[in-house]
DNA sequence: CTCACTTAGTAAATTCATTGGAATAAGTTA
DNA sequence: TAACTTATTCCAATGAATTTACTAAGTGAG
C-alpha cells in the first residue's frame, strides 16, 4: 500500500546530525558547543565539526564567551538570523501577498499585488521578481500557501477553483524559473505550520489551527507532523454540519459551520439584522462589542457556540492540547474566546476540556506568508521535530 | 516544548537497515536478496549481510529457488512465520483474553479468564503464566490493550476506572516478572494498530477504526503513526454530541453518540420498544434484519444515521481514506454500512466522500489481542512504515 | 557441446562519519 | 604558582556502507 522507509546511509546520518546541531543552536538562543553535545548526545568532536560547517555556510556565528565556571570559558554560538532570507507567498482570493523573512520569522520586506483579473501565474512571477530585486541576502527558497487542493509532495496545485488552476505543477515551474527550492501547501495547512514554527506554542506536537475568514479551514499537526490527508483534503472543518436544518451552504448541504460562524456569514447576518450606512466590518464589530451592543454580542455568541461544538469534536477525536484561532474573526479576541470556551465545556468530556487550551493567534495577517516560508525551514534546514 | 530528535549513529543506521531488510521480506512474501536490494536501495552486499543475521536469528528462512531469468536463479527468502511468538492480552470489562500469535498474526493459542472480582493484576499474571506454559517457540514479548487512559510511552495505566487501576506501572511490573519486552496501549488505539498491521487495509497511512461496543471509541493512524493525543485521550468519539437535546449520557452531557449508536444503547432501546422473552442480542438483531423486521431496521438506520454524522466530522477533519468499523455492532455488516454510507454522503463534502472507503473489520473478536501483539511487531521488529 | 551472455550472490578493499582518548586552551581556586 | 576544571581540537581507531572484482549458476545461439 505504500513504499518502504528510506535506507540509512552515512550521508543521511551526516545530514541528520548536521540538522540536529543546527536545530539545537536554533532553539538554544546562545549555546556553547559542549552544551549542544549534551543536548543532542552527540560527541563534542562531531558537534565541533558540524559547527565548523555551519560557520562556514554562514548559518551560525560565534557571539562571545560564556562566563567561566572554573575552566575554559565556552564560546557561545547562535544562529545568524539573517544568514538566509526566505520568500513566503500567500495566494489569497483577490490579491497576492509576498514577504521576505529571516530565519527567525522577522519580516524584512512585504509586497502586495491586487489581482487584476489576468493571468495569476504571470502576476505571481511579477511579485517574486519584485521581492528578489530588493534582497541582497542569500535566499533559501520560495514557499507558497494557496487555497484549494494541493499535493505538497508533488508540488502540484490539483484544484484551485478561484484561481482557475487545475493540476498546475507550480513547484517545478517556479523552481525552473528561479533556480531555488520551492514548496507549496494549502493555505489552511500553512497557517498551522506558521503557528508550529513561529507561534506561541511552537513545537507543540499536537496543534490545531482554525482559520476563520471567508470560509473556515483547519490546519492540524499530529505527532509533530502536518496532516495532509490521503487526498490532500484534511482540515475541511467548515463543512461540518452543526445545524441539522440550517442554511444552504455553497457546498450543497445545509447547516455547515461556515454558514453560521465564518466572518463572511457574520457580516452578512449583521448587515441584514442591524443595517448601517456602511457595511459591517470586523472593526465595526469590535467597536460594537466594546459598547456592549446586545444584538452584536448575541450574534457573536451564537457563532462561538457553533465553533465550540466543532472544536469539541476535534478535541474529542484528537486530544490536541492547543487549539489556535486565526483569520479575520480571531481579531475579536476574548469576545470570541470566552463564549467559545463555555460552549466547548458543554460539548466535550471534562477531562479533555481541562487538557485543552484554546487561544487566539498572535501572528496576525502575515500568518500565511510566514507559514509558507516556514515550509522552507522545515524542509531545507530541518527545523522541525521528529 | 519538547526534546530534540535522536542523533544518528552507526548503530542506529545498522538497526534501521536491518529492520528495513526484514520488513521488505515481511511484505514481500518470497523475495530474493537482489530484489530486497532493489526495493530498499541498499547494496546487495548490505542486504546479504543483514539476511545472514536474520537467518541466524531464526526470523527468516530460505525457501527455494526462483525460476531463472537467464542467469543464476535467485534464492527466495521468506519470514519464518513462527520464528517468534507474540503474547497479546485484552483486558476487557469482565474478562481477560489472551492469545499467542505468530509473526503473521495466526493464532496459536487462546485463553480466557472470567474476572472473579478479585485482584485483576493477579489474574492477569495467571493468564500469562498459562499462555507461557503451553508455548515452546521463542516469545518476543507481551502486548496489552486495556480500557482507560494509558500512557504508552511510560507504560503506565493512568486511569482505568472499571479495573480500579490508577497510575499502575504495568509495563515495568510485567517486564520484571517475565523478563520480556512489554508494551501497552488503550484498547481503541490497539484496534487501529490491529487493522494497520493485519487488516484488509494494512499499511494504509491514514486509517480510522471505530470501535462500537458498550461504548464507542476510535483508534486513528495519521501519517503512518498512531494518534495518542497529548493526554493519551485521543479517539473519544463516543462523546461527540450528535443530538443537541438528547438522552443523558454517563459523561454528564446530553445526546452523545454513545447514547444513540453504541451496541448497548441499541439493545436497551430494542428491549424497551420491542420486548421479547429473551433480552435482545446482536444475533437476534441479525435474524430480525434478515426477516426485514421494520422496527429493528428503523432503529439500526437511526444509529447508522448518527454514526454517519460522526464519521463525516472525522473525514472532514482528517481526510483519511479508510474508515473501518469494529466491535460487536460491526457484525451487522451491510445492514449497518449501507444506511451509514448514505448518511455520510449527506453530511460531508462530495469530494471527500468519494475519497473515503467505509468498511467493516474482518478481524473479528480477536482484534484487541491481535493489535496488542502488533505493538511488539512495531516496536521490537520495526514492522511499521515511517 | 561449447561459448557468450545474464543474473545472483560473495569477498576484499575503500571510504568516511562517528567514536574515544589524548592534547591543548584558557580560565578558576587554593 | 600549582592544581584543578571545563571547553575545544587533534588524531588514530572503528565499523557499516560502498565499490570493485570475483565466483556461482543458470540461458540460449551456433
Amino acid at each position: 500500500m505504500q513504499g518502504l522507509p528510506k535506507k540509512a546511509s552515512r550521508e543521511q546520518s551526516k545530514l541528520h546530525n548536521y540538522r540536529l546541531v543546527f536545530k539545537a543552536i536554533y532553539d538554544g538562543g546562545a549555546i556553547s558547543r559542549v552544551d549542544v553535545a549534551r543536548l543532542t548526545n552527540l560527541t563534542p568532536t562531531t558537534v565541533s565539526s558540524n559547527v565548523a560547517i555551519l560557520l562556514d555556510e554562514g548559518l551560525v556565528q560565534e557571539v562571545g564567551l560564556a562566563p567561566s565556571g572554573g575552566g575554559k570559558p565556552a564560546t557561545l554560538l547562535s544562529v545568524l538570523d539573517d544568514g538566509r532570507h526566505l520568500i513566503g507567498l500567500d495566494v489569497a482570493g483577490h490579491e497576492l501577498r509576498g514577504t521576505i523573512i529571516n530565519l527567525r520569522g522577522a519580516i524584512r520586506q512585504r509586497q502586495t499585488l491586487a489581482l487584476n483579473g489576468g493571468n495569476v501565474l504571470e502576476q505571481l512571477y511579477q511579485l517574486i521578481d519584485q521581492l528578489l530585486a530588493n534582497t541582497h541576502n542569500p535566499v533559501l527558497g520560495i514557499g507558497i500557501g494557496a487555497p484549494g487542493v494541493i499535493n505538497t509532495t508533488a508540488g502540484v496545485v490539483q484544484q484551485a477553483v478561484n484561481l482557475g488552476w487545475h493540476n498546475l505543477a507550480l513547484r517545478d515551474l517556479l523552481g525552473k524559473r528561479y533556480g531555488l527550492p520551492v514548496y507549496l501547501a494549502n493555505d489552511s495547512h500553512v497557517t498551522a505550520i506558521a503557528e508550529h514554527t513561529f507561534g506561541s506554542q511552537r513545537n507543540a506536537p499536537n496543534l490545531v489551527v482554525i482559520n476563520i475568514g471567508l470560509g473556515i479551514g483547519a490546519g492540524i499537526f499530529i505527532n509533530g507532523r502536518i496532516v495532509g490527508g490521503d487526498a490532500w483534503g484534511a482540515g475541511e472543518i467548515g463543512h461540518v454540519v452543526v445545524q441539522p436544518n440550517g442554511i444552504l451552504c455553497r457546498c450543497g448541504h445545509y447547516g455547515c459551520l461556515e454558514t453560521v460562524a465564518s466572518t463572511s456569514a457574520l457580516l452578512t447576518k449583521l448587515d441584514a439584522s442591524l443595517p448601517q450606512a456602511e457595511p459591517w466590518t470586523i472593526a465595526a464589530i469590535q467597536t460594537a462589542l466594546a459598547n456592549n451592543e446586545p444584538t452584536v454580542r448575541a450574534i457573536i455568541d451564537e457563532a462561538a457556540h457553533y465553533l465550540g461544538i466543532a472544536i469539541a469534536n476535534v478535541v474529542g477525536l484528537l486530544n490536541a492540547q492547543f487549539v489556535i484561532l486565526a483569520g479575520s474573526l480571531a481579531q475579536l479576541g476574548n469576545d470570541l474566546l470566552q463564549p467559545l470556551r463555555r460552549s466547548l465545556a458543554h460539548h466535550a468530556l471534562q477531562t479533555l476540556v481541562a487538557a485543552t487550551d484554546v487561544q487566539v493567534s498572535t501572528l496576525g495577517s502575515d500568518i500565511v506568508t510566514l507559514g509558507a516560508a516556514a515550509l522552507l525551514l522545515a524542509n531545507e534546514l530541518g527545523i522541525v521535530r521528529d
